[in-house]
DNA sequence: CGGCATCCAGGTGGATACTG
DNA sequence: CAGTATCCACCTGGATGCCG
């Protein structure tokens, strides 16, 4: 037998839990900006764009936490603050970015899926 | 090559979309079980555990709607329903699989990182 | 500049009751 | 058995104001 996707429940519940953190409202946006090298914060702001101060510094917070990135003040004035990925959060966008790979490459049938449903269903 | 992974506006948000749509509290449980094949309703709750049954029959039908499961009514008395992957439902698998793989491979970082955080900030 | 504190609207999901 | 309908507690996230 092929070595199949793992449906057991204890590796759906890690599956499940990984995809609720990173499948809030801005961490992918904000992770992906990084990708691209260190950030202020308000650069990182106006590259994501549309999200507010308090989500930023909350969604920073929680990548800083579980090891995505870091976090370097310089006590300036004004202050400065830059925030990197870390070696962790740079392979995280591995697989993150396989999901987006494949969302790409299949809008179009869940779009199709969608209108079919919706114009079955009134 | 420090471009590996995509990073621009539009790939960011594919992913985002991607990420919350299969990011909620069941998604990914249901797929994971219907992995295995076509299961009844009931069956399909008592495996997953914990779901009641306005939020299976919420997940079931935002899967259906988006061509991930397909809905088969059997018009006995009792009344016998089967939900099972489409071909898009199982490829869906394979990157959410890979995201899961890694989640499992690198929960200990995490956990390290966390404690670490937590000790660090009161 | 880069936060934090507060308030609040809307969405998510659980509990319960009822139905073909 | 497999839903639908309703109510409600909680959480997420936006807006605003203040501060070192």
């Amino acid at each position: 037998m092929l070595l199949r996707h793992p449906h057991n429940t204890e590796d759906c519940r890690a599956v499940s839990e990984i995809l609720q953190r990173v499948g809030d409202k801005w961490t992918v946006l904000v992770v992906g900006k990084l990708g691209g090298g260190a950030m202020r914060f308000n650069e990182l702001r106006a590259a994501v764009g549309g999200i507010s101060q308090k989500m930023l510094t909350t969604t920073l917070r929680g990548l800083e936490r579980d090891g995505f990135v870091t976090r370097k003040v310089f006590p300036t004035i004004p202050p400065r603050v830059d925030y990197e990925l870390t070696e962790l959060g740079h392979e995280l966008l591995v697989p993150v970015g396989a999901l987006g790979a494949w969302a790409r490459k299949n809008t179009e049938r869940v779009k199709a899926a969608r209108e079919k449903f919706d114009s079955e269903h009134g």
